[in-house]
DNA sequence: ATACGAGTTAAAGTGCGCTTCAAGTCAACA
DNA sequence: TGTTGACTTGAAGCGCACTTTAACTCGTAT
């Protein structure tokens, strides 16, 4: 009565019941409230992970993930210091995205490249690699 | 006198020799010549190895980047074949792109929220998820 | 009473992409 | 001759994010 079950939860989320004890585990969700030895969470729960499922889609470890919800939940919220950890991964954001950007040039150039031999094509990619590195 | 040997190989390419043997295991590399037990490469080697950590930054797996490389290296190459693994691949990268996209979102507006608890940015966020599924 | 389904735990296993280790071989140089 | 230094091998180790396993406890339905 009082609150999700492990299960239930999982099936709201999608996610695989020993995925959310290996969170509680992580620090990524606080100790659930118990009704004979197991956990029951509020809804409010689903919310929560909803957040770390997109941070873990968008390649965030689990320990970032940690940072930016600990971030957000501390009561006077220490804007500065957020800020600046939410600007860094905005940047490596951004240079993740660069990194595609530039697989998807090497992807659509290797369309029109007409090479027999693949060491051709190597020196034809090799420029891209400055900005890379 | 007659080619490389892996730890000059190792140092014009930038990667470990133990990362060059792996390789090799893995299939990304033909087995090269010895001189009295010890791996002797050809100058060619070092393109490959570029497409190989070209492949890698990009964030293909071993086995993609096999598929890759022996995709291309086909004598008559089965230009379908590659075609669609370069499309699948441009579809996962796009994907990814999406993902990183709203998760800047996120940070983004996080700047803008003033919210106590996190659970009320959640139901900010939830609306966004439908397009990472 | 007992069997079932869902939950609990700690510990070990998995897959990826390597690195590290231990023990050995080899050519070259003093 | 012996001692470097670069190489060889298979096997084990590592960090991450989980999953799987084994042995156990619940509340409930038959």
């Amino acid at each position: 009565m009082s609150g999700l079950a492990i299960g239930a939860l999982a099936k709201r989320t999608g996610l695989a019941p020993s995925a959310i004890r290996y969170y509680e585990k992580a620090g990524l969700l606080p100790k659930p409230a118990r009704q004979s030895g197991q956990r029951r969470y509020s809804s409010e729960t689903v919310g929560r992970l909803r957040i770390v499922q997109l941070a873990r889609d968008a390649g965030f470890t689990i320990s970032e993930t940690r940072t930016f919800l600990t971030g957000f939940s501390v009561a006077t919220p220490p804007a500065a210091r957020w800020r600046s950890l939410a600007e860094k991964k905005l940047a490596e954001i951004e240079t993740l995205m660069a990194r595609l950007a530039q697989m998807q040039q090497v992807l659509n150039s290797s369309f029109r490249c007409k090479c027999p031999r693949i060491d051709d094509c190597a020196r034809a990619i090799t420029p891209f690699r400055g900005l890379t590195t």
